[in-house]
This record gives structure tokens, sequence and C-alpha cells, in this order.
DNA sequence: GAGTGGTCTAGACCACCCG
DNA sequence: GGGTGGTCTAGACCACTCC
């Protein structure tokens, strides 16, 4: 079944579960085959199976449960904190991004408190800022700075309409694997109320991420200010 | 070795590496034994030994490199965002707690805005409140509600020093599996006003999460704020 | 080349859920 | 009682790191 895929088994059969649960195959509470059916399915040990199994518990693709099977959750955790969810009403998919700077080449400055090799300084700074609005109201600001370590026409890249996460993915085939944030509670100054257009004195939620890749060495540094007046920074975990 | 326990192998193992790790027996850097060491060691297949790793991986404690070993990464991520650190000095582990209201069993009014099960308010509900001092300065406060489900003389513990988390992974083999939470930032009312010393308007973060356990359908929820000024909510995903 | 973790097999027995 | 996932064993070969 997988033998030309050049992955490892346990993983091919990962891909391929995950792929029946995002399309819809198995859908949100269906119990997936068993681990002898998946076994005797695909020709692998159990153990296999349950390897594959494990990734899509850990990823939250599904839950286990002793006596019973292994039940369909039918979305992915976040990484860390990334999604969000209205206070108000279910969020509708009005999500827009306004590029406040545009991705440019600099030389590294700081990177929001957090160390930076030197590798990553030589190679120097991808830099943007975004403002994010949901239903048209500004609900994130944003800065990001990464190393331009093998990153062809990266500052090509339209970054209005797709998610950073997802062009280093589909483009570069560079993934998250995980990071650190700090998060404060402050007050908006002068720059955050013009974006948010609330008053002076207005709590704003700040985030500094250093998030790892799969790519030894590169990371990604992010500064995101967030008006939860509406909407709630929301994750799993 | 573990013969006795009454865990499975795996998790004896798991513990007491993990407790070498934190009493600083391994300290950050240092290679584990390597699995086959282990495996001879305590007389584990080696299969059992890695699933005992696996585990240290995924709590954060070591991380895995082929060709080399197991090495000590000397601190656990949270879960979630649980951890925290200090915006001016490493946290030297000044670290008190002074329980506002003592766990006692009262019925369900509401839990943050998320959904308990009938179960869970047919069990009642065991209700702490905690302010959380570092240095003797007050930065967090926390509200906790758990369904007193088989948690025998649980209100006779004292949660002054011990995690709560520890708390009932040693004493009730109750385990996090994942959860969900959202953040705010908002100004400090009276109340967190008094408990965190500081003036009106200030800003503070607001964090509710309903976290899941190894007990199906058991959740435990709470409320924490935090006041960020000298310290950062911290987290590792 | 010796040792490490990564992958994989083919079994076994157990605790738990459900009909 | 039959099927499920949970635990565990005793092997094997591979990719990688380090000396």
């Amino acid at each position: 079944m997988f033998e030309e895929s050049g992955l490892p088994l346990y993983k091919s059969l990962y891909e391929k579960l995950r792929r029946q649960i995002e399309e819809g195959i198995y859908r949100s509470g269906d119990l997936l085959p068993s681990e002898n059916e998946l076994s005797a399915l695909y020709g692998l040990a159990r153990s296999t199976v349950r390897n594959a199994l494990d990734r899509l518990v850990n990823d939250g693709f599904i839950v286990k449960q002793q006596g019973r099977g292994s039940i369909v959750k039918g979305k992915a955790k976040g990484v860390g904190i990334l999604s969000l969810k209205s206070t108000s009403s279910a969020l509708g998919g009005n999500l827009s991004t306004r590029l406040i700077v545009k991705p440019e080449i600099r030389s590294w400055k700081e990177a929001f408190g957090y160390t930076i090799s030197q590798n990553e300084r030589d190679a120097g700074c991808i830099y943007f800022e975004r403002l994010r609005l949901i239903n048209n109201r500004p609900v994130f600001f944003d800065i990001t700075m990464l190393p331009n370590i093998n990153l062809p026409r990266f500052t090509m890249h339209k970054l209005e309409n797709a998610s950073l996460f997802d062009l280093l993915r589909t483009a570069y085939q560079i993934e998250v694997t995980g990071g650190v944030q700090h998060l404060y509670a402050l007050k908006a100054n002068k720059e955050l109320q013009e974006y948010f257009q609330v008053k002076a004195g207005h709590p704003v939620l700040q985030l500094n991420r250093k998030i790892e890749t799969n790519r030894p060495g590169m990371h990604i540094y992010s500064k995101v200010f967030c008006n939860t007046q509406e909407y709630a920074l929301f994750g799993t975990f």
C-alpha cells in the first residue's frame, strides 16, 4: 500500500487517515477502523498502526477510548495560541489583512527580547507588519521577523490572504515544530489606539513568540497585539 | 524494580526519570542513559523504555537526537500557558500561595462560560480561590472548580505548596490531556486592585480554561487573573 | 566502527466496553 | 463473550552521530 512513498509506514498511514478526516470521509464522532482492522487492511504490525494513531491523538484529530475505539474529533489543535473565536458570535470567516509594512529585508536590530543565533543575524531579517481585521474591525496588529535563510522570492508573495505558516509549509516545506511565548496585558499606546480605534488606557493583550521550525536553527519571531474587547484569543492544547 | 508499584512499567520509569530530572540528578544538557542501557538496567523491553521516553519528550523534559541520545531539557513545558517567568530576573523559586477560599464542596453555578455535563453537575463542585505570590508580590489570582468525582479527602490536602496538577497526578492518577482556553486583557476591578495592590485601570490578563483529563468526562475549570507588570505569562508549545 | 535513536515485526496477556 | 485499546516482550534492520 505505502511501499513507494519513501515515508515511514506509520507516517504514510498517519497522512492517509489525517487526509480522510480533513476531507470529511470520517466525521466528528465516527469511529476509525480498529487497530486490528487497520493492521490487517494495510498489512502492518499493530504497533506500527498504534504509532500512527498516537500521533493523530497528539495532533488532536482523534481520541481513544479503551474498549470502544478511536473516535474522530474532527479538528486539529492549534499550535499554541493561534486560533481565535468571537466572543459574541461565530467567526464567519470575514478575516482580512492589511499590510502596514510590506515584507522587506533589513538587518536585525532585536527580536522582541529573544536571542538570535549568529547564523540568523548573518542572514538578515525579513520584516513585515500586518493589521488583521474581522468583519472589517481591527483585532490584531502583528510584527513578524524571520531570518532570510534560503527563502527565494519570499518578499514577492502576497501575505494578504494567505497564512504565513501555510506559505512557509507549501512553498518552502517549513513546518512549525514548537516555540515559546510570553504574554502581557498593557494599555494601548498611541499607535495601537489608532490601529484599533480605541481610547487611551484601553487594555490590550500582547504576545511575543519565538517559533521553532523543522529547519534547525531557523526561528520565526513575532509580536502580536490583540484587542480582546470583542474577540478573545482562543487556543486548544 | 517497579514490580510492586501497581503502575504500568513505562509509567513507573517515566516518573522515576522525571523525578531525577526535577531533582537535578540529571541537569540541562545531560544525556540520559541510552535506551538499551535503561532496558538492561531495569529489565524492560526497549519499546517499554521508549514509551516512557516518548512521554518525557511530549512533556518537554527531554529531546531526542538520533545517533546521540536523549538530552535533558531541564524544565518541562507548561500545559498550554501555565509556567511563568520573571521579566527582570530568573525566577528564584520564591513562589508562595495564599488560600483565599479553602477547598469546599458547593453546587455548581456556572463554569466561566464553559458547559458542564450532567455527571459533573450531579457530582457537585470542589471550589477554591488562591492568590499566588512571587517574592512576596502577588502575581496570580485564580479560581478553580472541579467536579467531586471519586476524589476522596481532596479538601484535606494542602494546596499551598503543591501544584494542583501534581496532586491530581500523584494522589489520584489524574492527568491533564488537553483543553481549551480563552484570553482577555481587561482593567482591574476593585477586588483585583486589592489583591494585586495596583491602581484603578491597571491592565490585567485574564485566562479562562476548560481542562480535559484522562478520566473521561472529568474537567477542571479555572479562571486566572495575572498582573503582568513584573512577570509575564510564559509558555512553550 | 561502535553506539545511538528510528522503524518495524509477530506475537502475548490484560482491562475495559458493549450487546 | 467478543472486540476494543493498553501494556509488554524479544527480537530485527536502518539512519545517524561521533570518534
